[in-house]
Parts: structure tokens; C-alpha cells; sequence
DNA sequence: TCGCACATGTAACGTGTTACATGATTCA
DNA sequence: TGAATCATGTAACACGTTACATGTGCGA
């Protein structure tokens, strides 16, 4: 019951579970299979995670005792982990999250099926797009004053981030029309 | 001078060496007021770092004599130093790459100014395109498996990472124009 | 003289990476 | 019988994160 801070890594298998009851061996071929790979490799990262937050008590694991041998533990959420996961889903998004940790607030968003409101998806969107933009701001800056002798390089690898994040910009735009209507 | 496997800051750091030689503070000012801010926080990474290379023989340290109290190391890279940094420079680009370390692959084009070879960047931008190209056939096809029934965000998400991909190819497609013509 | 920018480091801690270990079941 | 897949783990190691420690020089 500890209090530790989660990871990454801990919110992507509390999600996961969330959206159903599975093994490690489950979650594992999930990463593998999907594009959540860049989330997680292999055993050496997942079973410790599933331990830490069976202590934790953010998910709790039983033995599938209908195939005698050949155990199987699956795991599912506890109240707290729902709760855990609901509290990281609707954190604030800042600065440092748009600049380096855009992949985690993909997966937040991907998990905010959860939470079943439109306006708070849509609040989750805005506020992305909000902190996108001000990040192109600086970014759009920091091209503009690049000497015009300086290497050609950096200067185009900057441009790649610029046009990523203006990537980004315009799906926000898009997908906040989907969750304009009213209702649930 | 023992062979250890170089992470992606010693790569930055080397770079930037290469660059200009300078102090660890230096060094901390780049990452903060520049993009390359998500490849370091601060100095618990960097100085243990730059010492790592300097005993790896990558970089070499010297005080600054000029001033007498207040010393400030001044780093510059070594021969070995230059070679590590082009060698990875030049390393083949994998489908891992761009799957989760696409920030680390930009970092190595910004330092390809170094190389000075057009063939050499055209090249690394040709192998950057097909594989990027060739997860986001994936990503497509995963997306059209994608069940119709199944939650809305999962699904927007994906698109998400469908549209970044998507606008690093045309940039790269763009950026290779910029290294067609003949010369140096 | 107060505080800020300069300048360099160390220590504890947790976690991801990689490699290894173990054994059951299914299928050719 | 041998190989591949199912299924779960452990151990060594290094790195990044965070917080702390220390001291100089300069400008208000």
C-alpha cells in the first residue's frame, strides 16, 4: 500500500487491465503486437511491474485454477487502480509533457474511453492543443533566430519537430469536432 | 579506455562537442534553451557523463587556466572521440528506430553536418523514409483491423501516431529534394 | 549585504535493459 | 523426439531522476 510514483509503464498495464482481466503473458503479446510496444519490451520489465502494483494494491492477481497445471495468474484493477488510473487520466497537461512526453499522453488519451465524458476528452484536447501551440511558438522562434550560416542540418531536424508537432496540432483540431456534440 | 555502450546523451554530448568545445555548464544552457532539452535534465546526468567519457577516452577535459579561482573544464572530443560519433553517425537504421526512437534518429541528422557528405545524408534520409514508410503500412493495417465496435479513442490515437509518421515522411521526402544535387 | 547566475559535483533510489532459468503443452 | 509456443520469473548492471552540497563573482 505503499505510496510510490508510478510509471509509464504502470499505467499502461493499469489501463490495459482495465479494459480486461489478462496475464503478463496476455499483456506482453499486447506490447508486441501493437504499436503500445514502445511502452515495454519484455518479462524482465512487466512481471516486476505487475508485482509493484499487486503491492500496491492497484491491481490484485488470482491463479486461474480451472487449468490444474500449467498455472496462469491473471490480474484485474482494484477499486484503488481505477481511481489511480482515472486521477493520472485527468491530470493537468504542462509544458514538459508536450515537449517530451507526447507517446504518454497518447496513451492517456487512448485510455480516456475510460472516464466516458465527452467534455472532459474534450477538455483533455484542448488543453494539448493549447500547450502544442505555444510549443510551436518557441519552436517557430528558435528557427527563425538559427544563423542563416549555420549548419543546414540542425536547422532541418528542427524544421522535422516543427512539422510533427503541427501534425499533432491538427489532429487535436479534428479529433475535438468528434467530441463537440452533446451528450454522455 | 573499456568498451561500454554509449547511451544517446553521451551521443549529444559528443556532438555538441564537436561543435565547439565547452564546460558541462555550457553544455547544461544548450539542453535548457534549446529542443535538445528532452535529451537531459540536469547536472546529476550530465557531469557523470562527460566524466564517463572522459574516462572512456572519447573527450578530454582541461581547466581554464586563464582564470585563476573559479575553474571552469572545458571539454573537447578526442580522435576516438570523432570516430564513435560518426560510427553511429552512420549506423544502420532499423525498423526499432523509428518505431520508438525517432527523437534519437533526428538528433543523429542534426549532427550529419559533420560527415559533409551529401551521399552520406541522402542516404540516411532514403533508409529513414522506407522504414518509416514501412511501419506505417502497419500502422494502416492495424488501424483497418481495428474493430468497429471498439472504444473511439484507442482508435484516434492511433490515428495520431498514423499523422506524426505520416508528416515525417513528407518532411523526409522534402529534406532528401534539399541533398539531390551533385557536389561535396 | 542580499540574492542571483556561474560552476561543478555526489548520493540514494528506482527502473529499464539484457540475459538467463525453468518447465508444461502442443504439433509435426 | 524435437521444436515452437505458452507462461512466469530472477539477477546483474547501468543509467536517469531527484535532491542535496559547495563555493565564487557580480550587480542592486
Amino acid at each position: 500500500m505503499t505510496k510510490h510514483t508510478a510509471t509509464t509503464l504502470d499505467y499502461a498495464l493499469l489501463g490495459l487491465l482495465c479494459q480486461s482481466p489478462q496475464s503478463g503473458y496476455d499483456l506482453r503479446k499486447v506490447f508486441e503486437t501493437t504499436a503500445l510496444g514502445s511502452f515495454s519490451s519484455s518479462p524482465g520489465t512487466i512481471y516486476p511491474a505487475l508485482g509493484r502494483l499487486e503491492q500496491q494494491g492497484l491491481v490484485e492477481g488470482q491463479v486461474d485454477s480451472t487449468r490444474a497445471m500449467r498455472p496462469k495468474k491473471v490480474f484485474r484493477p482494484t477499486k484503488a487502480g481505477r481511481k489511480t488510473l482515472t486521477e493520472w487520466l485527468s491530470r493537468k497537461i504542462d509544458r514538459g509533457d508536450v515537449e517530451r512526453r507526447t507517446d504518454e499522453l497518447m496513451l492517456r488519451f487512448a485510455f480516456h474511453w475510460m472516464l466516458d465524458s465527452k467534455t472532459l476528452t474534450r477538455h483533455f484536447l484542448e488543453s494539448f492543443l493549447s500547450e502544442v501551440e505555444d510549443y510551436l511558438g518557441e519552436l517557430t522562434r528558435q528557427r527563425k533566430e538559427y544563423p542563416e550560416d549555420g549548419p543546414l542540418h540542425p536547422r532541418l531536424a528542427l524544421v522535422a519537430g516543427i512539422e510533427q508537432y503541427r501534425a499533432s496540432a491538427r489532429w487535436a483540431r479534428k479529433a475535438i469536432e468528434e467530441f463537440k456534440e452533446e451528450g454522455s
